[in-house]
DNA sequence: TCACATTTAATTGTTCGCAATTGAATAAGC
DNA sequence: GCTTATTCAATTGCGAACAATTAAATGTGA
């Protein structure tokens, strides 16, 4: 019966990667709160307000392949976005199965007053650009790594 | 007015690291499910458990700040494993206002149960385990600078 | 045309995550 | 002893996150 090296026991809570990621995805969210606060708006409505600021009049579809998140979510989601008035939701004519996602004039506004937001993240991150795009990269082939296994 | 780079612009979606570090949560998230699944299990309930592996018989203050969570979520999940006999909750005759949990027999007996899981994770990652612990060390240092910042 | 599968959102129910509040227990100072 | 502040857990309410189901629209093949 050897006794484990705790430095090496893949089942201690700080050996394990996806502690780190949960818990650095829950201090992102830490920071980001009083930044946001400022805008209305929770992180995961801001992920949303992204992707339609790069691109809007989108199915809900769309949305979630870009933010890997489902209907079950967008969807409470996207009626909180439309009653405060920043995006619209209307059943698309061609395919009636569609809801496309259109940014109101106070949506494509709020871009400029979120425009600061990415920099208070930089400078709370205390760390150089290159670095946390190094850090980004290595994360996101991982998380493609992930996805990946998940669908077979 | 300056047409910016998308590969530069810090607003767009694909630039940010805290969208990484979210998706990548996520993926973690769906990986883990099947396997925890079999354990009866959730992601967090499973972090709660391997806290208490590593020592048992501690208040729920200690269990969040190992893990980063309030009371707020702790004390549902602990309810939770208690009714599924995990833990015991026994409220602390030195100071009652503190809760300790302990395990019962079936939470220490779930350690071995759960011993495949590392290593699981660790093939789904489809990485090797120097490059894993170099990008856990990175993330872990950015959460504790992340979170320094909380705190002011 | 009709039957069937597929696509897409919405809905329902469970679990996290956190802010804010409540309430009880303890500690500190007078 | 009394007041006050602090600590800690529980509670409440809201917003994700996801699985599973439902329902409607579309596409396909016989």
């Amino acid at each position: 019966m050897p006794r484990k090296l705790s430095t090496l026991d893949p089942q201690r809570l700080d050996n394990q990667i996806c502690f780190a990621v949960y818990s650095a995805a829950h201090a992102f969210n830490r920071v980001y709160k009083p930044l946001l606060d400022r805008l209305g708006l929770t992180y995961p409505q801001y992920l949303v307000m992204l992707v339609l600021w790069e691109r809007d009049d989108v199915p809900v579809k769309d949305i979630g392949e870009r933010l890997f998140l489902d209907s079950g979510t967008l969807t409470p989601l996207l009626k909180r976005l439309e009653a405060a008035h920043l995006v619209k939701r209307t059943r698309s004519s061609e395919d009636e199965r569609q809801v496309l996602i259109a940014l109101t004039a106070q949506g494509h506004a709020l871009k400029e007053k979120a425009r600061s937001v990415p920099q208070s993240i930089l400078a709370a991150s205390d760390c150089s650009v290159s670095e946390l795009v190094t850090m980004k990269d290595e994360i996101v082939a991982l998380r493609d790594r992930l996805n990946a296994v998940i669908g077979e």
